[in-house]
DNA sequence: TATGAATGAGTCTTCATTCAT
DNA sequence: GATGAATGAAGACTCATTCAT
């Protein structure tokens, strides 16, 4: 017996088809955009019958919008993670700057993940159905930043970060790291506290 | 030379043709993105018989790249434009700082504009061999904040600025002007000039 | 006996579930013909799983047929209720027949009788083995106005209120009412009688 | 050299394909009906490629109008060449009568007529775009049963004939031709010349 | 040179029916 | 007995591209 009872995958498992066929979505959104979602690709790539995907989605809009809320989940519970290996409480804020520019650059570095943000946005701004998903993966950003400053500059590190997520994609390399403590320090430095 | 030129509008201006293509193009990737060219759109958006387009460019992807040269050529005119009114003497430091905020507010506004740039990074960020022209818009960029500040902190604008484009799009109104203001002039308090 | 029968609705009334499956696909065949006629939506409009669609009917002509079976029996109640407000007794035929053209007049008025009426005979046209339901129809409505002409002026009647149904259906409004007392008593002024 | 210079038939004869495309349309909506009507259905009944049925007409909706104008069309054609049989000039009221119900018997015997007449009727009465048609083809009729009597009876034979054609689908064998006379003689007795 | 005809592949979507539970 | 999952065929429609003229 497994952990999952007598029912573990094929047929009858609609939770699991139902993740299978939005995990396979996701990752096409992720690698080559919306232009590339079709039911036939996420079908194959979920390794379901074409009449799989529109069982379980009423159209193509909504798979998309279940898509991206997965994406927009994920994102914020790699930066909450990435946020939880940084101090949060500052003995000196500089170090505290420097070590969240550290954890910012980690992330910006993670190819994946940068192309899931920018999946994400790109869909959000061609689609005003899906903004809430977008602003609230924003607010969400923003949010953890807040454990070290105040919203404002929490709002203006994630607006930086996200032009520089757009280079990320526009290069091979990230961001240079220095450059992004650097920026970072400044726009903190503003911070009233 | 005859005012109106050797080729007239009409039948037979290759040229002009060409130019009402590209325009065409442009116009569908800004209004509706990639997914949204096609031949045929182009062709009634131009006013041009459907054979057309595919005479004057041996593909779509072709046009498409085409569409996004004159997007960026486009853009780059109108940032250079919007930076002429801002004086660029540094009598007061801050001043011009707020100055070129105001301009970059200004720009940001310009709903029109702001998708354009979107246009261009999507497409970019989607197909490595159109990074040059977003790259090539992202250094025209840089370069003209040059006039102002230094190097790495024309780069930080810049990006700063990339990323409060794509919130602009997410909102139906801009980022507000005394935040882009009060960013700016700490990015630029780095400065060290 | 208790009032509510052996069979409550809800959950354990396979009668009632029957009956509702018909109603709803009858509806939809008035509404909007075959084409629209789909499990998917008698199900839904009657309220119903999906399954039970196919649990109660072999397959989607059955359960189409027995919507139309449905519809011919509930055309045929009505005009007999129709006739039932005319006085069978003729002192004066011609007082007779216009109280009958009032009567048919009525019928012809209502939209919904009348569509059932097309969708009935439309079924039939197409499919011969839905002929007999038609032509039973066709047969009840000969039988009421038996009582007031003879077989043969009866039938024409019938027939010729077929074409006025038709054309009710092709205008907003019905034939209008004194046209159709005038043209059944030309029809009746042939009854040997 | 044919009639028609070097291009034939084929690739290169657009009117002759639509036209084969519309043919192929309205046969489909005479055998089957609108729920017979497909894409592939039409390509393959006229010999053309699936593509072609798509490139000719803008959707499925404008290509079953353009059948129905065929259909009516033709059954215009036909009931006047029927009328051109008759007399048109009176001697006797009565045997011009009985021409004409000859006549008319001798086109309701004609099935595939009929099978016309209830295509047309029957797709108008489900897709109010269509009313047009069979409005017009039913006010040819009429003008052309003018010819031998007062717009008033005209209509209501022609109504008559409706349903008398409704009957001839529902039997194997039109309505007998005595009770045609009959009843058009008692709707004809009527008028007031 | 210029263009409209041409078409097969591929798009989303609906669905009747089967079947395991 | 009852039902939701399942799926392949078929629906309308779009289109990049080729090609004859």
């Amino acid at each position: 017996m497994d952990e999952h009872g007598s029912r573990r995958k094929g047929r009858h498992d609609p939770e699991g088809r139902r993740r299978a066929i939005v995990a396979a979505a996701a990752g096409i959104l992720v690698d080559g955009g919306s232009g590339e979602l079709s039911h036939r690709r996420v079908a194959e790539r979920a390794g379901v019958p074409l009449g799989a995907t529109t069982y379980y989605f009423a159209s193509l809009a909504e798979l998309e919008e279940a898509a991206l809320a997965e994406l927009a989940a994920k994102l914020e519970a790699d930066i909450a993670e990435m946020a939880r290996l940084v101090p949060a409480e500052p003995g000196d804020p500089g170090a505290v700057t420097a070590e969240l520019a550290a954890g910012l650059h980690a992330y910006l570095s993670d190819r994946d993940k940068v192309r899931a943000d920018c999946a994400l946005y790109t869909a959000a701004t061609r689609r005003p159905a899906l903004r809430p998903l977008a602003l609230g993966w924003f607010e969400a950003f923003t949010r953890i930043l807040r454990r070290y400053t105040d919203e404002r500059t929490a709002q203006a590190i994630a607006m930086f970060c996200d032009g520089a997520g757009v280079h990320a994609m526009l290069h091979d390399e990230p961001v240079d790291a220095a450059f992004l403590a650097d920026m970072i320090t400044r726009l903190a430095a503003g911070n009233p506290r």
